[in-house]
DNA sequence: CTTGCTATTGCGTAAAATGATATATTAACA
DNA sequence: TGTTAATATATCATTTTACGCAATAGCAAG
């Protein structure tokens, strides 16, 4: 039995959902399909019972899983033993992070960290800097750079890498965006449309009983400095995402702008993933701001 | 971690020898080289200290030597534990037998074993009777059809099937052979080059004190009956054999015989694999005679 | 210097895995 | 009662991997 089909296995006994499952251990939903019925064509047996609208595992499901979550912390373990045969941490982390995060602080963390242990390998996903939590809670990855939220799920531990900022930017060309504070009717905004930066704007405006005019809302801080260089509207965006723009000349920052408390960058990770001695190796090679 | 690699390696760590193993477990010396190789190359580590005169665990080959054992305990373990789910024996029996037991007595003894347990599957290696109990001996398959030799080693244990008499067989219109025993030097005889009725029959002769004259060793008793049937000279071979060859009415049986035991023809496995459910209830299926 | 023994490599073919797409089935809803 | 959305599975073309045969390479012994 080779281990990816078991924790593919164990995967949907968690999900009992294929769709899900596929896309969380990133293969494709028919290749999944067909891992299981191999499964149970060699086990010659029925695994989970599934129409259409839902998965459910059989006893004999039960009894194989028992055996699959056995068998590969037999093999975790085995790995961890053969580290300390050896002296030397291999495998593998996932890390999740935004664009700017791989450009600005990825580079300065990994890079001691690799020359450390060459042999441990990276696998890196990008995305909206705002789904880091979400994802670490969700375990699509091992590790993820973000904000910390205002409230830290009890399940994750939080390490701060550097306080950035929040800055408003505009274009460089209007001087309507001026400041917008005496205008914030006429000053279109370009937001992210979720996550812990949208919250802090909505409530400042809450504070001050202002409805402003949102022009666009959309999904990555990236983005915003993109809209707002082409001349959209103003935006709000960690100071850190703006020094590592290359639309950086392209747009000014406003100094009357909303006062929102900086944001704290760090790494995430859930609690339970930091025993494993790769994890917990990357996590304490970050010393203590 | 495969299972079928997994069994690889473990037969590996007790041949020490590729070759061997490549044999034994019926895949191509590259293609367990390879294996291997690949094994390695996933642990990142190297098992086997080879040159190329001599194979020799590492350090780490030891540990993965562990790992393998326990896991593949682990997977027997749960493929009994699915057996008594279900209620019904599955896997694989693997049977060493001659041409001619195959088509004696294994067709009876497994007509019924296979009804009543549709799911296990069987591998059938087919070769020379005498040597069914050195092919026990050395792990090769589960069970063999043979002759019970005359000191059972400890490890084996036997199940008698049949008794089946000597006899002599000698071509059809030969005249000369008619009654050998006037005139054993002028006799051809046609012999196993090994195994108990060779041993039967030297024994006889050197009791008698003659020294006949042998035309061919060969291996096989098939072999024998088509020698003598092509007029080459007399041989002896249990009645079974000649019962189920395609060439009885091409040879004679000679009466005058010299006097031999029967052989007791049976099941033959090691202890140990007894407590294989499979194994075992194949083994009960024959009713003692 | 040759021979015998072994593990390994090159290479062509066969088998298996994969992903994109289409399909089938069914629950939910209008 | 259609219609839509959700979801597992089947089909097919493509890529990847595994395998066996034959050749090779390294080494010890005669």
């Amino acid at each position: 039995m080779d281990n990816r089909t078991l924790s593919l296995f164990l995967h949907l006994c968690e999900t009992l959902h294929f769709g899900r499952t596929s896309q969380a251990m990133h293969i494709s939903p028919s290749a999944l399909t067909r891992t299981i019925q191999q499964l149970e064509e060699t086990l010659d047996t029925s695994l989970f019972e599934r129409d259409n609208r839902s998965v459910q595992l059989t006893k004999e499901g039960v009894l194989f899983q028992q055996y699959a979550q056995e068998s590969t912390s037999l093999w975790q373990n085995f790995k961890q033993s053969l580290m300390e045969e050896t002296q030397e941490l291999q495998g593998e982390i996932s890390i999740y992070c935004s664009v700017t995060a791989s450009y600005s602080f990825l580079h300065t963390i990994l890079n001691d960290f690799r020359k450390a242990h060459p042999k441990i390998g990276m696998t890196l996903h990008t995305g909206d800097s705002e789904d880091a939590i979400s994802h670490i809670l969700e375990d699509n990855d091992d590790l993820a750079i973000g904000a910390r939220p205002d409230k830290l799920p009890s399940k994750l531990d939080f390490k701060r890498i550097t306080i950035s900022p929040l800055v408003m930017i505009a274009p460089l060309n209007n001087p309507q965006y001026k400041n917008p504070a005496n205008n914030w009717k006429g000053t279109p905004l370009i937001l992210s449309e979720k996550g812990l930066i949208r919250k802090r704007i909505d409530t400042w405006f809450q504070q001050k009983n202002i409805k402003p005019t949102i022009y666009a809302q959309v999904s990555g801080n990236e983005a915003i400095v993109s809209m707002v260089s082409l001349g959209f509207g103003v935006g709000v965006i960690p100071k850190i995402v703006l020094d590592n723009s290359p639309l950086i000349d392209r747009v000014k920052t406003i100094t009357h702008q909303p006062v929102l408390e900086p944001i704290e960058v760090g790494l995430c990770a859930q609690k339970k993933r930091l025993q494993n001695p790769l994890i917990k190796a990357l996590w304490d090679s970050l010393s203590n701001p």
